[in-house]
DNA sequence: CAGGATCCATATGGATACTG
DNA sequence: CAGTATCCATATGGATCCTG
């Protein structure tokens, strides 16, 4: 594929980083890939986020249709989120993101700590 | 490519959405793709952002390698930014991030506004 | 279990003015 | 031209507590 548009393309650069950007909607995305997850499941794989923080970003996911939220159980509530069919193509792009980050990792992340 | 360890692939996610992420990491890498530029050019091609705001951005890009302050010329002071090898690589990615975004744009984007 | 509510900390970016 | 310095606004995420 080519861009045509030069500046264009840069704007979509960046609406994208603002999908998949921020602290922690890459890495919901990414949980996500591998198969479902209810809440609880989320909150403990993303280690340090809080309910509050965590609802915030699937609800932004959500409105985005990138995520789908599904009611699986009734009583007791069961609620399962899913990658929604574009949100399913985000893997491709995750890969991309991965396979990057592994060949440039010395050289990036080294001075990190 | 695979991803050997999922946690870990993860935990890559992040550390990249890190490097490119933000609201002006990914518009300054995309910029300097096509040629090296100086600091008033990319800030009328960024448009909004303020002289200390690209500083900062461009000081994070240079700590990382990702992009090199190079001077022109001493009097007038001439510097030009321009991507380090590991920054050209970043190429493909925003290839790949800009491809993401022209499929899905329509379904993602539309409700922006 | 899956959040909502409230209040709070910090990070990020911005406005404005100034400089060699 | 290429920044620095200060001060400031807001966004983002967090802590804590509470609920059907």
């Amino acid at each position: 594929m080519e861009i045509k548009n030069k500046q264009q393309g840069i704007m979509i650069v960046a609406d994208v980083l603002d999908i998949v950007g921020g602290k922690w909607r890459g890495q919901i995305l990414a949980h996500l890939c591998d198969d479902p997850k209810r809440f609880n499941e989320l909150k403990t794989v993303l280690n340090k986020i809080t309910s509050s923080t965590l609802t915030k970003e699937l609800r932004y996911l959500e409105d985005i249709k990138m995520v789908e939220r599904k009611i699986i159980q009734d009583k007791p509530i069961v609620i399962e989120y899913k990658l929604t069919d574009h949100g399913m193509s985000i893997k491709d792009l995750i890969v991309h993101i991965v396979e990057w980050g592994q060949k440039h990792r010395d050289s990036v992340f080294k001075k990190d700590e």
